[in-house]
DNA sequence: AAAATACTTGAAAACGTTATCATATGCCGT
DNA sequence: ACGGCATATGATAACGTTTTCAAGTATTTT
């Protein structure tokens, strides 16, 4: 049961394959009364156009490649992915482009991926998220000049576009909130460290400590990976110095809820002994014993903003702002003010 | 800068087309020395072939669809669906495939989505995810005899691919689990009432109560979407019932998240006022406090079974088994469970 | 040593579209 | 009424592969 081609309704319709491809097109100059002839045809046969054929002759696939990066276990298991995933399909949808996905478990793999995408002429634009520190792939692609956007901030070149947040002004301002709470010793748990938004915000962090003149312990700056479970002995280290700190920042909000848990365990209760911000917001944050301090950093926004802007350059137009900042916005709720102080 | 193509490898290796494409299909009788010769010439080009017209003339794109139902808003939110994902990912990448997706609004979208992947030849094969009761796009890919694979139970066909839980059997050991903790009165917080699953776990814990001879009054029942919030006010109005329960089966630990917490505030905690068991297990519920006590339904597996399945299928392999079940498995944790009665 | 057989390569036709160019028809201005 | 000019359609050549068929060369068989 093959389906029917261009040609078949052609014939049906009495005309020719170009006219067809024309009534398919929109194509101006064609008279209504054969419109109407071909649009019956291609009802009557159930055609659909064959999107390879078409892509093949026309250079352009209505598709996105997505290629997730060699740490997607940890980026997975993470609201965060669904979330601005979902903000990208929202977008995609409406300007009826798909998407491809493609998940590599090596950077040879996330390599190869690339290529079959790119090079194979499979996809119209691609999209990295969370990029490292000086990226082969974005050279790459640099170099083909073929359309990307970045899910972060690009470290080397200032043309590259990309959808970002201020992560060291966030950073900043959740440090900032602990401070004005009256906090003095504040530790941070950050993220993987060799990703660009890590560095971001132990900047961010490091700057509102010392323009309050506080101290910066190094003791205190937990280098977790995103993950939630891998952060717990160091936690119980540094809960264990004799100048234990008050409150942290924390880069993710799935690493505040083992955090809390852990803090719960060792007999700790948050706010009162130990206070918490962290960063995401995820659904989830609100709905935690107690409630998460979180700094909203806007995912669905930034998921539908690459993709826009990842369009825009498909389509060829003049891009007046190549990189693009999401707004954040801190949200205080349980986990960082003591109700009775 | 457009790429090389294979007429352009030929001419530098000093060959015909032909034998580089049967370089590239690794075609046995080929001699040695001709392969490195094209290689060479590839490598010195950067060749990488044109996966559309391929397609085209191969017929198979490598290329799975994944239609995201028109209640993706609420899927997504869950971390579900990130997981799942994973498993489809992880399935499909050792088998090279990639996977395309598509949102959808309204069912007329969905439609639409599904015939511009299946009849436009843009996939192999094609993934359905949480079925609705008597789902018409089963029956035009059934009738097209196109591979397809359903995530969830098929209500009206025993032939078609699906990859599911017992559902039934998960949530009758869910409630068989408070009962043996001593509940008489156990309520149900559902989810989306129209999908095949809710109905199945429902079933589940309606037996499980008959079986124990208790009553299931239904007041108790609360219907809620998948997305926690919209569960609130109901749940007040149950706990404010003169014979309230003492114990719920909730449908999604996300669900249950809002619950604790709504219970929390109105001055009940969890496990001590109220037992709790939900579904899914996801890596949070462990982190709860108290951690959730949780049907494991093996998202993950289930994810990489269905990508499995669609990929035999396509490869024409024989299918013994085309209805498969993940295991589960009930995790006790404190929400269910009162440490001193 | 001739014939049969194996192995390796090339030529050309397909796959289903779009796009360019040419052609036929009807209409207008003079 | 006739050359010119829109307007609507058709023929044909791409697009970059794979695949079938045939042919050329090397190797074996008798």
């Amino acid at each position: 049961m093959s389906s029917a081609t261009i040609k078949d309704v052609a014939k049906l319709a009495g005309v020719s394959p170009s006219t067809v491809s024309r009534v398919l097109s929109q194509h101006p100059k064609i008279s209504p009364a054969t419109v109407r002839k071909v649009k019956e045809a291609m009802e009557t046969l159930g055609y659909h156009p064959n999107i390879m054929a078409k892509s093949l002759v026309s250079k352009s696939t209505q598709t996105l490649g997505l290629v997730l990066p060699r740490s997607a276990e940890e980026l997975f298991i993470n609201p965060f992915f669904s979330e601005v995933l979902r903000g990208m399909l929202a977008y995609a949808n409406t300007a009826k482009y798909d998407l491809l996905m493609s998940s590599a478990h090596s950077q040879q793999e996330e390599l190869e991926a690339v290529n079959r995408m790119v090079m194979g002429r499979r996809v119209d634009g691609i999209i990295l998220m969370a990029p490292r520190k000086s990226d082969p792939i974005v050279d790459r692609l640099r170099e083909h000049d073929f359309p990307f956007v970045l899910l972060g901030r690009s470290v080397d070149y200032d043309d590259v576009l990309c959808v970002n947040n201020d992560n060291r002004k966030a950073a900043y301002d959740a440090t900032n909130h602990l401070i004005e709470q009256g906090h003095t010793r504040i530790g941070y748990v950050s993220g993987p460290p060799d990703l660009v938004v890590s560095e971001d915000r132990l900047a961010g962090y490091r700057e509102a400590l010392a323009e309050a003149n506080l101290p910066c312990n190094r003791e205190w700056l937990v280098g977790t990976e995103i993950l939630e479970k891998s952060g717990f002995h160091a936690i119980s280290l540094v809960m264990n110095l004799p100048e234990r700190p008050t409150a942290f920042v924390i880069a993710d909000d799935v690493v505040a809820f083992g955090l809390i848990r852990e803090l719960y365990q060792a007999g700790l209760s948050v706010p009162q002994d130990v206070s918490i911000v962290s960063f995401n917001n995820i659904v989830m944050s609100e709905l935690s014993n107690p409630p998460i301090s979180t700094i909203d950093i806007g995912i669905y926004h930034l998921g539908y903003l690459t993709v826009q802007q990842l369009i825009r350059k498909i389509s060829g137009e003049a891009i007046t702002q190549p990189q693009i900042t999401v707004p954040h916005r801190l949200i205080v709720r349980g986990s960082s003010v003591r109700s009775h102080k």
